[in-house]
DNA sequence: TCGCTTCCGTACCGTACGTTACGGTTCGGC
DNA sequence: GCCGAACCGTAACGTACGGTACGGAAGCGA
């Protein structure tokens, strides 16, 4: 029962388990949150009776497939070294690129169909993992501590102005996401190409740096 | 998108009727997608042989409840003489604190965790009425609907710049919202004061006006 | 009072699925 | 070769829940 691998997660997983995950992985986004225990097994070629010696129950399965995702997006540092306005502004355009494209990946979507789903006012009975939380966690939080370095040194730099780095971030996000998630989310096609996704981005951190640019000297477009 | 805006369905339930849907959507915002049609049955006190003869199945029921829910949501038209920079302001400050409002209501997270958990990659088979369909058309566009006359007439008014209403009214959308929906759809504890709202609907406000303002400032895209 | 309609309460059925059990196979160690 | 562990495939079990059927009560017109 308790023998679930819930914590250092992808240090403990062999690679058959990786497979098994895969393949839960790939069910999801095909099968939204209604893929069955019968189904993961048969397309990880294993047994029901191992998936739950691994996984303890479907619950841990589902916990351990988006962890196990959320794994493998590894992110790169950025460098602060000669920031200046070029820069500056490349960085931030490269991460609302990025981010639109997560958000719009049908991976993304799957995982967050199924923790919105399972967020509901009950919760969970061990109410360890949560799901919504390590979404929640790998997304928007980790992006906040990626992004939220990035507007430090612009400050520091004297290329922004801000005086609470978590209210920037939120704007930035708002700015890059807008309502693209939600659409998505709820069913609506929104076909956003790479051309749409990279206007987008420049777009947002245009308008990013005309709200939070340091005023000294002409900017705007 | 499509039409069947207004249909008013309101129109065809009777008072028991309303009541049954008013019980549901209680239970909805208490337990989340599972709940049943016993559940239903015993809190409204009706029989389930009744709900199916009144909405058909489960899926009648649950988009009779959200298409009831969204017809008690009407709107009072803005009044778009006299606008000058204060009443736009004001207008559009309005506008950010009912958003915020709406989507931090447990109604509505209860109602966009049910639809977005429906919307996965299944469709439904004989394609009637999806759930994210109605709440995405109740919810988002009927905000992008009433706001627009308003941006088109500060426009008119010399009050804003631009050249794309959709785009301005994303923009102003993700100034609002920014990361509070997908938080609060993954179970995030966020709690939103009215004083928060209010202070958030003058900081978005102001942004947009930053953006879009025909001031001779900085203008937006 | 009778008959008709509507609806409540509840028992019932069928199925899907989570979970468990078990026989059979492979593989490493001795 | 033999043993035990791990694992595959599948059958079986229990239960929850969507959907249906049926008896009975309340209202209503004649």
């Amino acid at each position: 029962m308790q023998a679930s691998v819930d914590i250092d997660t992808s240090e403990a997983l062999t690679e058959r388990q990786k497979a098994v995950l895969d393949a839960a992985l790939r069910l999801l986004v095909e099968e939204g949150d209604q893929l069955t225990m019968t189904a993961v097994a048969r397309r990880a070629s294993c047994s029901k009776e191992t998936l739950y010696k691994w996984f303890g129950d479907r619950d841990g399965l589902l916990t351990a497939t988006v962890q196990w995702q959320a794994s493998k997006v590894r992110v790169v540092p950025v460098d602060r070294k000669g920031l200046d306005l070029a820069s500056l502004t490349a960085s931030l355009e490269r991460f609302a690129s990025d981010w639109l494209k997560v958000i719009s990946s049908d991976t993304s979507i799957a995982l967050n169909r199924v923790a919105v789903g399972r967020a509901g006012p009950i919760r969970r009975k061990d109410g360890k993992d949560d799901l919504g939380a390590i979404v929640l966690e790998n997304g928007r939080f980790a992006l906040a501590r990626r992004l939220k370095p990035v507007l430090e040194a612009g400050r520091q730099a004297g290329l922004l102005e801000f005086s609470d780095a978590e209210a920037a971030f939120r704007t930035f996000f708002g700015l890059v996401a807008r309502d693209v998630q939600i659409r998505l989310l709820l069913g609506d096609r929104l076909e956003l190409t790479d051309a749409a996704i990279g206007g987008d981005a420049v777009r947002a951190t245009h308008q990013f740096l005309a709200l939070y640019g340091a005023k000294t000297g002409p900017q705007g477009l």
